[in-house]
DNA sequence: CGTAGCTTTGAGTGTTATCAACTCTCGTGG
DNA sequence: CCACGAGAGTTGATAACACTCAAAGCTACG
């Protein structure tokens, strides 16, 4: 009974409408006019509330819907043939997922939730064709790609050239980055995934990632905990990161 | 004289409408009506000429138009604060490039002829009010925008997870299947970057890249000198590659 | 034909992966 | 409430792949 209570109420958080949302600065609806968000709010079909490790797309899925993430988080990753895994991404609240099944109407990677999520769903046919009659929209969408694409290729120069401490420190400190955007402390993180998946999202193992969690700890950048890390020196830790001349763009 | 005669020449072939350009099916008026192809031609200010070494936009400009290549080849590369240069993609006839430019309204990378090259300049104001006029060219750029979120992602599966070999081999195989698309032999490549280059695209030291080259040659899958390569044997670059599962879903 | 840049090849090194063992944490059930 | 087990994380020893440094050969362009 008490189960089914607290679901109700998960339920009922789960109705927030985009212009009652505190992450719609973050997320599609920004810079849209209250009408324009009410039209996006009307085509958002249903909420999604996803416990840790359910699938929200898996690789080869059609393309129907492209997601908000409202709470908790989420990993993308690809599989190569031999079984290898690539973590190609990590979405936190206010970030929006999906886009690379746009090209070819199927979902070219997993995506898992980390922890208890909820995502918004936002079915793709019905956004194109708002975006065709709202411009504020369309703008966004193509800003949101674009930013995506951003992204990605500051992780290229990770993977591509930066030494395995430079990519924990870079990794930790776009995390800081994107949880203070969200209000929260830039300082103290709970991270949401295995040192597996992060090893796997660096291009490292995972006994490098904990090696350089302990290093790290020693030399008075970070205490931590498991998962729970503070981060005591975030102007050492970007020193650590060695960062690319464009690292304070985007994502924070 | 002859000089001056060659340079006339090279403006009229500039002069092709999309109408009438043999990459139109490649490049962005796919699956546009001649009418909308019409207006998305008149937008198109000019078509520039660049030389072997010359930039077509860097780190910093201000987005003013978006490039389709016409003829010849690109590189885009980011720079890191002490020098470490990353070449974050390679761009062929057919190929758009700049999209990353559109989210903070500044070009995050460079962009260098890599050989005698010519583009097609799109202005992105004009092209973002005519995608909201015409469905199928907003439809088209959301197409080309997550098929670039694609490449980039299984970019991010090859630095982070594929050994040098396989890197080297995937990247043959890409740019195998990119000539085909343009009509040209999958197997004889006529490389237009450096070792240099390579290297910063894969990951790799040059050294490592020419040694794997040497290798390749050794053991029967190609032939080469300096840059123009012939594939051999495409089933065992395949093979070599170790494909991620959606290898072949984009970029050919 | 000379020079500068690109490429190849070699030798030695180092960062990070791999293999292995042990510990810790947390949830579950006795 | 404690014991147990499984998964996650840490730490150590060893090895390998790719990097760095170095030198020589090649190519192309002036």
């Amino acid at each position: 009974m008490a189960t089914r209570r607290s679901k109700v109420v998960s339920i009922s958080s789960l109705k927030v409408a985009c212009k009652d949302c505190n992450l719609r600065e973050l997320c599609l609806p920004l810079g849209l006019d209250e009408s324009d968000m009410r039209q996006l709010d009307s085509m958002i079909q249903r909420r999604r509330a996803l416990k840790r490790g359910e699938m929200l797309y898996r690789t080869g899925d059609p393309l129907r819907a492209l997601y908000a993430v409202r709470r908790g988080a989420f990993k993308t990753s690809g599989l190569m043939e031999d079984g290898r895994v690539h973590v190609t991404g990590f979405f936190m609240a206010g970030e929006l997922l999906g886009f690379d099944a746009i090209t070819a109407d199927r979902h070219p990677c997993n995506a898992e939730a980390l922890e208890t999520s909820e995502v918004c769903e936002i079915p793709y046919d019905k956004l194109e064709t708002l975006a065709q009659e709202v411009p504020g929209l369309q703008h966004q969408l193509f800003k949101v790609m674009s930013r995506e694409i951003v992204r990605d290729e500051q992780l290229l120069v990770l993977l591509g050239r930066m030494t395995a401490e430079e990519r924990l420190a870079s990794c930790l400190l776009s995390f800081s980055r994107r949880q203070a955007r969200l209000g929260l402390s830039a300082t103290d993180l709970s991270l949401a995934m295995s040192r597996q998946d992060l090893g796997h999202y660096l291009g490292l193992a995972l006994e490098t990632v904990s090696r350089l969690f302990s290093r790290f700890q020693e030399e008075g950048v970070l205490e931590m905990q498991g998962r729970t890390v503070r981060l005591n020196d975030l102007a050492r830790l970007h020193a650590l990161a060695g960062a690319s001349s464009s690292s304070h763009t985007v994502h924070g």
